[in-house]
RNA sequence: UCCGAGGUAGCGCAGCGGUAGCGCAGUUGGCUGUUAACCAAUUGGUCGUGGGUCCGAAUCCCACCCUCGGAG
């Protein structure tokens, strides 16, 4: 049996429907990955994933070998063993770690230069400790395999989107020649815990359209098992994003699942994306969202889909945040219930907003399925 | 009753001659392949009361009121 199967495409977008079959589950698309960076989805525990339901969760391979170390995790039998969560997961290589850390650190304008990248990988300061580490293809791979996530990403690099053109072309060139050190790599062992990790390729190129292209050609002619598409804008700026799927994806086959790495802050996001082909995607905005006291709703109840429950407004409003939402949270509690909790600063407020939000990402997922496989994706996107 | 300390934003405090600030709370924003239970902005005050000195008083002087210690 293929890695991915597509099921369906709908008529009138560029939508799809499939299933991504791995030795821990099979997973429906178009899918969101909740995020659980380091081995935990914030403020959940795998009992309430569990209830949940979501197919794959997301982890990071930067996080975890800065610790606990993919030594240890090697030892504990794997991530799924150590986490006890024995559902697909994905882990990410960390080019973006390496890239965003250090931009922040820039930002903050203090010491030294934190990141340095040259042909070989990118040698980067650990924002724990301050030790020196280096990432290579080869490097972010094999921590990678003892991690054992059932999907993992090619390490590359994440240019800003106002990085001059020169730059832009050869971190993209860089990113292609560590692509190929990454496939020849896995192909080392694609099974190091005894099941099948399948590699997925990163398309970058930033916002022009030329390099897109060029970078959509040179990462599907490489033997990866599934295609992303990477880049600041990805996820941030939707109107790129959209530019950027139409331009990359004649290129995809369509027999690859193909991947748009950290988009989700609105969950309309997730609908435009699917509509420009996309399969898979995550992002830390509903778990981020929530712990802020952000919870998403639908259109018809918030023009922007959600609600700060922090606001006094909720103070005495004993109604769910959302009536027709079947999650825990809305089935037991009240927005001024849960108002309180974050007043209070108990934590249980962190936990339920979570759960309701990764909620409602997957429920979004499910109906936005269910439209695909009834050729009536168009209305369903036009109706949200 | 005496002695001491003190009364400044809702609370805790700083300012001690040039017409008031900070923290918290309150209110409102912002969150990208998570260094984020985070970050940012912002509303609140005839400085206990009355008088005096001074060009000018939260600040110096006097009286009174109140609070908290200690003594009796």
């Amino acid at each position: 049996m293929s890695f991915f199967e597509l099921i369906h495409e709908d008529k009138n977008t560029g939508a799809r429907a499939g299933i991504m079959h791995t030795d821990h589950g099979d997973i429906p698309t178009p899918v969101f990955m909740p995020v659980g960076t380091q081995a935990s989805v914030k403020t959940l525990d795998q009992t309430d994933l569990l209830t949940l339901n979501p197919k794959i969760i997301l982890a990071n391979n930067y996080h975890l070998h800065l610790r606990p170390g993919e030594d240890l995790i090697a030892q504990a039998g794997g991530l799924h063993k150590f986490m006890h969560w024995d559902r697909p997961i994905l882990t990410d290589s960390g080019g973006f770690q390496v890239f965003s850390l250090g931009i922040q650190k820039e930002l903050k304008g203090q010491q030294g230069k934190l990141v340095k990248i040259g042909e070989d990988g990118v040698h980067f300061r650990s924002h724990i400790d301050g030790s020196d580490h280096l990432f290579t293809p080869e490097s972010a791979i094999e921590c990678q395999h003892k991690i054992g996530a059932d999907i993992i990403m090619a390490f590359d690099e994440c240019t800003p989107d106002g990085a001059d053109l020169k730059y832009t072309k050869e971190a993209m060139e860089r990113t292609h020649r560590w692509a190929v050190r990454c496939v020849e790599e896995h192909k080392k062992n694609t099974s190091y815990h005894g099941y099948r990790q399948f590699l997925f390729g990163i398309i970058q190129g930033a916002n022009h359209e030329e390099f897109r292209q060029e970078s959509a050609k040179y990462i599907t002619g490489l033997d990866f098992d599934g295609i992303a598409i990477g880049g600041e804008s990805i996820g941030y700026n939707m109107e790129a994003t959209e530019n950027i799927l139409k331009w990359v994806m004649p290129f995809i086959p369509k027999d690859k699942p193909r991947y748009t790495m950290g988009v989700g802050l609105d969950p309309a996001d997730l609908l435009k994306v699917v509509a420009g082909g996309a399969d898979m995607f995550d992002c830390v905005a509903p778990t981020r969202l929530a712990r802020h006291g952000m919870v998403f709703v639908s259109t018809k109840q918030d023009p922007k889909r959600r609600l700060n429950i922090k606001n006094s407004a909720f103070t005495k409003d004993f109604s769910p945040i959302s009536e027709d939402c079947t999650c825990l949270t809305c089935k037991n509690y009240t927005r001024a219930y849960l108002h309180h909790l974050f007043n209070a600063q108990e934590l249980s407020a962190l936990r339920l907003a979570t759960i309701h939000n990764i909620h409602f990402m997957l429920d979004l997922m499910r109906q936005a399925r269910e439209a695909i496989l009834e050729d009536r994706y168009a209305e369903f996107l036009k109706s949200y």
